[in-house]
Order: structure tokens, then C-alpha cells, then sequence
DNA sequence: TGTACATCAGTGAACGCGCGTTCACTGATGTAC
DNA sequence: TGTACATCAGTGAACGCGCGTTCACTGATGTAC
């Protein structure tokens, strides 16, 4: 298998066309793709890909979905108990949410940008990012058990901390923030900025 | 002028194709906007439009100077010494950012988004985020000089300040955010996080 | 081990379509005299 | 006030292009006997 065997079968062109699709979202946003520059890249036929995805929205809905795959499987590890204290985790999952943002970029873009994946066509993606969301709340809650954060509606403090997490990683992938800033400094600024914020009431 | 009157010549057909393309993007993005559909739901040829914009990049950049101006419009009113005490200054500016981008969603996603227009080509627009993003550093040493805020790196507490607030505005504005959640609050809950994690430091 | 055959991955040419854009034009407007 | 003319906004038909997708095909692979 792979393409070095000279074989007429590619072996694994259903993987590298969704990688080949990531890095042209990476490089030039959803818009840039094309099924047929997709197929002439990875060195096949512009046809060939439909041997493996029904259509366009079949395979951007797949890279998206390897994104949630990679999400989850990222957030599993914090997760595991062995890693030691709860007292880091939520600050440990914002970092892991910016960091795999700026991994896979284009996954992220068709995970929650403008050009997300239609969420009504594909019920799964949808799911998904529900159940990431309400991961995020039930932390929060038990934060707030703990005492460790400032009571308050867990919804809300989950969608200030994602704004907080969604507004750095869409800045940084879009090439908004300038080339010379320390971006590990910048995530736990954000980072710090924000747990303080929920250990701390007004005033 | 205008098109009641029925005469052959639109009057203002400019701004009403300024409109046309700021409501399409506010409903089906960037990507959804085309020439030809443009002058037609104006009521007009698909030629029309090019008696006033050299092209389509043209008019997204337009779209994208009319969100710059009235930014900066709405930023001038908040430093009107008339408002009152400074003090609130720097969440008014988070409030103002986030109900620009709610009210004018076109031109929010091409000033900040994936798809912003090239700012190499369009100068005048790269300078214009400049001079925002410089105004909100500014603030920020102001406010750590007042001793309202601890001392940190401005640059780095501005770009932790515009993450949180772009951060809603896109979740808001992309539709990632539950419809029944209520946005005000949601809006004071990012700025009051934010401006508490600026107050008190880590420990 | 050898052969026949079903399966399947990839080919390459072609389709229809919507797009951005152009161009020669026409009708309306305003102005100089 | 009336006329000639320059200007300009909008027309409508057409262009070339790149796109998503289809289709009959061909060569490789694996398996039953």
C-alpha cells in the first residue's frame, strides 16, 4: 500500500484525500477547495474521489468529523485521572481547545466557522459538538461544587469561556493576530485571564 | 431619486447595491454573495453593478470600509467626554465591538473573518484594523496607569480583551450559540469576566 | 499451483451550470448657447 | 424658452472558465474451485 509501490491501486486514497483537503482548507479557507484539485493533488483523477465520497459536502462533512474524533480524543486525555489534580483541568482543556485549533485548522474552520459543515444534513456533526459543549458545562459545574469559581448560570460562564477560547483560535487561523507575538504567552493570558475572572465576583 | 419615482436611472443605486450585498452575506455568508444576483434582487441588470464597482472584490471591500467607518463612528461616540466617568470606559468598547458585529454582520465577517478581503490588495483597510486594535491598546495602558487594572504586557491584555469579544461575536453571529440563550447577558458576562480576570491577579 | 471470474479502484472524456466579466447599445439627464 | 449635444446609468446578450458530477471504460486484486 501507499503510492511508492508503483501499484495502479493508490491503497489509502480515501485518507489522503481528507488530508489533502485539510491542508487546502489550511492553506487557502473552505472556499479553495475544489473535488477536482483535490484528486490532481494527491496525484489521482479528478474523478477518483467520488470512489470514495458521494459528494463535496460528504467530504468536507468527513474532515470535520475527523475533527471531532481528534477533539474528543484530546479531551479523553486530560480527562484520564492519572494526569493528577482536577484543580488545572479547565485551564488545561482551553489550552488543548486553542492548540488543536491551530493543529488542524481546517477541521476547526468546518467545525464551528462560518462555512461549518449544514449541521441539518449531517445529524451527527451537530451531536458532537452538543456533547463537547456539554462537557465543558458539567466541568464548569463541578468547578463551582468545589468552590473553586464564583456561582453562576454554568451555561453562561461555558459560553464566556468558549468565546474567550473560539475568539483566540479564530484570530490566530485567520491571521489576524501579528506574526511576532508569543502565542503560548497569548493562550495562557487568555487563559488566566479568564479563570480569574470566574474566581472573582464584581467589584 | 430612488426607484419610486420610476424613472430609468436607479438614483442611488450605489448604496442600494452596498445593501443588497451586506444582507446576502448577513444570511448566507461570504460565499453566497455573486455579481449577478446582487443586481437583480436590486431590481437591475447583472451588468449594472459594474457601472459602479471595477469588480467583486471592489464591492466586498466597500462593504468592508462602510463596517470600518461605522466602527469607528460608534467607538468616537463612546470617548464623547460627555458620557461620563471613564471608568467604563473599556466595557463600553466591548459591548459597542460585540453589537457592531450583531447589527452588521456582513461587514464583520469581512473586516475579522476567514474570508476578510485581502488586505494587501485593499491597504487602507489593513490600516483601518490597525488603528482599531492601536486604539484599544492605548486604552488599556490608560487604564494600568490609572491603577484600574494589573499591570501586564498591553499589547498581550488587548489581543486577551479582543479574543473574548470576537470569540461571541463570531459564535453569536455563525449561529453556535443556543437561540434561546439571552444574548445581553451573555454579552455582560464576557466583559465582566474579562475586565475581573484584568483586575486581580493570578493566586 | 493454475485458471476463471467477480469485484472494485482509478481513468479520461464529457455534461451542464453558474459565475465574473465584457461589449455594443439605448434611453435619460443636464448643460451650453 | 428651445434646441443640440455630451455625459452617463442601465441593458441584454454573450464570452470564457472552472466547477461538481457522470459515465462507460480498464486495469488490478482477490477468491473459489
Amino acid at each position: 500500500m501507499g503510492r511508492s509501490t508503483g501499484s495502479y491501486h493508490h491503497g489509502n486514497l480515501r485518507a489522503a484525500l481528507l488530508e489533502e483537503a485539510a491542508r487546502m482548507i489550511g492553506e487557502g479557507g473552505v472556499s479553495s477547495v475544489t473535488m477536482r484539485a483535490i484528486g490532481e493533488r494527491v496525484g489521482v483523477s479528478r474523478a477518483a474521489p467520488y470512489r470514495h465520497f458521494p459528494d463535496k459536502e460528504a467530504l468536507l462533512a468527513a474532515v470535520a468529523a475527523s475533527g471531532f474524533d481528534e477533539l474528543n480524543r484530546r479531551l479523553e486525555a486530560i480527562d484520564d485521572p492519572t494526569d493528577g489534580a482536577a484543580l488545572d483541568q479547565f485551564c488545561e482543556m482551553g489550552r488543548m481547545y486553542v492548540r488543536f485549533a491551530l493543529d488542524h485548522p481546517a477541521q476547526y474552520r468546518l467545525m464551528y466557522g462560518e462555512q461549518s459543515v449544514a449541521r441539518d444534513q449531517v445529524p451527527e456533526l451537530g451531536q458532537a459538538a452538543n456533547d463537547l459543549f456539554a462537557h465543558l458545562v458539567a466541568l464548569i459545574e463541578s468547578q463551582q461544587a468545589a468552590g473553586r469559581i464564583v456561582t453562576a448560570n454554568p451555561q453562561q460562564q461555558a459560553y464566556v469561556a468558549w468565546s474567550a477560547v473560539h475568539g483566540l483560535a479564530s484570530l490566530l487561523i485567520d491571521g489576524q493576530i501579528r506574526a511576532e507575538t508569543d502565542v503560548d504567552a497569548l493562550i495562557e493570558g487568555v487563559i488566566a485571564t479568564v479563570l480569574n475572572g470566574f474566581r472573582h465576583s464584581d467589584g
